[in-house]
DNA sequence: CTGGGGAAGGGGCCC
DNA sequence: AGGGCCCCTTCCCCA
């Protein structure tokens, strides 16, 4: 860090310090500098309240807190387990609150007990609680003294979960266990290969004042202590715990996945931790902010500093972007999502109409469109990768949200999705009204892959596309799929930029980006983003393989792979 | 090394 | 908004 380039200005007082004493040859017997743990955590503390290196986010009720990995590492091994492949990290509100996890991360980067904003004097049975769950034993030990001291014997906080409103099935939570179930998901490969592991277990008796219970009880319980994101895939590391089966979040995420999440069996992989209700991925945690009150912004590290506006409410999505992106892609994009822009279609699918108004964005044998990053239609597209490479703020090179229109008049783009796309619903007012009046020309010579099918023609659709034959039978359908003519595509992902006609499809790829797998295999516990994987997935289990080839009776199991069969047949080759 | 199959990830889009 | 299905693609394994 010294000898790097430095951007941080607090680095070079070390290295001065530093130098200072050396330069005295001053060459002690000890060798040593005494204040140098001091100075180092000193500058540790001043570099996370400006957010410099921080590279993890834990997320505690609405509030964020930037961090630096190895510091937390380094303070508990239960954010050791947590920190190895995740960035952002969840942790369980029942155990610790926002306000006390502040004073808990001050803590960690002081070793002192700072006395937290709210007028309360610290409330040391709460503080202990939350350093029992995260397992930091010098400050439960504080605590006990405080509380001992205070004449309030902590054993009695058993029941003083109070402080926290804990529902019981958190009092039962075993940090080991929960660790335990981190660890399996994490280490355990898709294959399902049990690779033994150092697994931290929960120290002695002192840090599980509130813990114990049955392993399955505290499996049960560890809904909270979750990664939707990672390092790996992107940003959804959880991804890495494919075959994990969440032991029990979900249930007091809203969702019942007890059918979809087996039992945590030893030797099998681990759960995959599920951070939240993906269906509530972009209504709650990573979608509309919360309305009334914007959350606290921990620390220093304002929501500007994370990508975000100083009037905008607090998006933890858009603070996960910012973020994450940073950490996961110095390009400013995610691994996994540079595997994917990188992808192009080779054959085959309908094609939309070039020299429209609303001409898709195609590459490939059309073309990128010049200044389009986007896809014409999915991933298509190599946003820049393929055409000279991608922009410094990221894969697609752009602003933040950027309106492709307004791009064109110079405009910046729109510093969150929500302003970005009550503009766009600025332009598809007028953009509706360009299409009713027919933009006639070269599209309608195209043909029309897509034109209505007999399977069409079984009942009235009498709602028909201006711009190519597909007809619907309800409105709302006909504007959803014109949408897929407009250039604007106005779903942004908030971690990588992509853009998306339908929230929906947006909304899901977020959770790709953040492993968020609700649908566990009965089976083997392999989890899936979509109901519809796992349908497919359970084929593998029964045996069943619907899809025959009438060439060959080949049978397959998914369908995809049968219509990869068949241009097997048909290619010339 | 190559091609084919199995399995899975991701996006489009209709319902 | 979410489910469901289609399509494209990738990765891995194996012959």
């Amino acid at each position: 860090q010294v000898s790097g380039p430095s951007s941080d200005a607090c680095m070079p007082v070390l290295a001065h310090r530093w130098c200072a004493w050396a330069g005295r040859g001053d060459m002690g017997p000890d060798m040593e500098l005494p204040s140098h743990s001091k100075q180092l955590l000193l500058q540790l503390n001043q570099q996370r309240t400006k957010g410099f290196l921080c590279d993890v986010i834990i997320m505690v009720e609405n509030s964020i807190f930037r961090a630096h990995k190895n510091v937390l590492a380094a303070s508990s091994i239960y954010f050791k387990s947590l920190v190895l492949h995740d960035n952002l990290i969840n942790l369980d509100t029942d155990m610790v609150s926002s306000t006390v996890f502040q004073q808990i991360l001050d803590f960690i980067y002081t070793g002192k007990l700072l006395p937290s904003n709210q007028p309360a004097e610290p409330n040391f049975s709460t503080l202990l609680t939350a350093a029992s769950y995260l397992q930091l034993p010098e400050l439960a030990a504080l605590c006990r003294r405080k509380l001992k001291r205070a004449g309030k014997p902590f054993g009695s906080a058993r029941a003083g979960s109070a402080g926290m409103g804990r529902p019981p099935r958190s009092q039962r939570l075993s940090t080991a266990s929960v660790i335990q179930a981190r660890y399996q998901g994490l280490v355990d490969g898709r294959k399902g290969a049990h690779a033994p592991q150092e697994l931290p277990q929960a120290k002695g008796s002192d840090d599980e004042l509130f813990l114990g219970g049955s392993n399955q009880d505290s499996v049960q319980g560890l809904g909270r202590a979750i990664c939707p994101a990672g390092g790996e895939a992107g940003l959804g590391g959880c991804s890495s715990s494919t075959n994990g089966s969440s032991g029990g979040c979900e249930q007091e995420l809203g969702l019942d996945l007890s059918k979809k999440s087996p039992p945590l069996p030893p030797a099998t992989p681990g759960p995959h931790l599920t951070p939240d209700d993906p269906a509530q991925l972009s209504d709650s945690q990573h979608g509309s902010p919360p309305a009334a009150s914007a959350p606290p912004v921990a620390n220093s590290a304002s929501y500007s500093e994370l990508g975000g506006t100083p009037d905008e409410p607090m998006d933890l999505e858009g603070a996960e972007d910012n973020h994450l992106s940073l950490l996961e892609a110095p390009a400013g994009q995610s691994r996994k999502s540079l595997r994917h822009s990188t992808r192009k279609k080779e054959w085959g699918k309908k094609e939309p109409v070039a020299g429209s108004p609303f001409e898709r964005r195609e590459v490939g044998p059309k073309g990128p469109c010049p200044g389009e990053e986007g896809e014409g239609v999915g991933d298509r597209v190599p946003n820049g990768i393929l055409a000279g490479g991608a922009g410094p703020s990221g894969p697609y090179g752009e602003p933040p949200y950027p309106c492709k229109e307004e791009e064109e008049n110079g405009k910046d783009g729109f510093p969150s999705s929500e302003q970005l796309n009550a503009h766009v619903e600025t332009h598809t007012e007028e953009e509706l009204g360009g299409y009713e009046t027919g933009s006639g020309g070269a599209e309608e010579e195209a043909e029309d892959l897509s034109a209505p099918s007999a399977a069409y023609a079984a009942e009235p659709r009498p709602f028909k596309c201006s711009v190519c034959e597909k007809t619907y039978k309800d409105p709302a359908t006909l504007r959803q799929h014109e949408k897929t003519h407009w250039l604007t595509r106005p779903f942004p992902c908030n971690i990588c930029g992509k853009m998306f006609t339908q929230r929906g499809t947006m909304t899901r790829h977020m959770r790709s980006h953040l492993g968020l797998k609700p649908f566990a295999c009965d089976e083997c516990g392999m989890r899936f983003t979509r109901q519809y994987r796992l349908t497919e997935h359970m084929r593998v289990h029964s045996g069943e393989k619907p899809y025959e080839c009438q060439l060959c009776g080949g049978k397959f199991t998914q369908q995809r792979n049968l219509i990869s069969h068949l241009r097997m047949h048909t290619s010339p080759s």
